[in-house]
DNA sequence: GCCCATTTGTACGTATGTATG
DNA sequence: GCATACATACGTACAAATGGG
């Protein structure tokens, strides 16, 4: 499995365990960049697909939280 | 070599000539994106060079000063 | 105490180049 | 050719703290 889908996948996870509540931010892309020794586009692209798959909500330039819906 | 290293060896220069001595703070952030045609992300990992060679100190929301120590 | 400019900190958006499989 | 992944580098926007007046 690609990186990009191993750090969704992990990012889905805390959301669905409840790590990442409703509302919270997730970390900022340079934290998992770090936190994860990705690069910045992987992380984007994790990001990306939990945006498709509507777990997440980016606000530009503000930070990307756990949407609201189920 | 890449812009944010060729901005930090000149940077580098300019402390170990003597130019910017101990304590002296360095051009701000906004000053070196101008002087010379970079933008902000380049002049930042330029300093961060130099803050990790342990040639400057950054102060937040005060500047970033050419360490006393050698 | 209050504005206001300055400065660094943080965060995302975008683009290009390079390399690998 | 294409997807993946890294690094570099541009921009924009806003937050937070400091210091001067």
């Amino acid at each position: 499995m690609p990186l990009y889908r191993q750090l969704a996948a992990i990012l889905r996870g805390k959301i669905e365990s409840g790590e990442l509540a409703k509302g919270d931010p997730l970390p900022s892309e340079s934290y998992l960049q770090q936190e994860h020794s990705v690069s910045r586009v992987t992380v984007r692209k994790a990001v990306e697909v939990l945006r498709d798959e509507g777990l997440v909500i980016t606000l530009p330039q503000r930070g990307t939280f756990v949407a609201e819906k189920k």
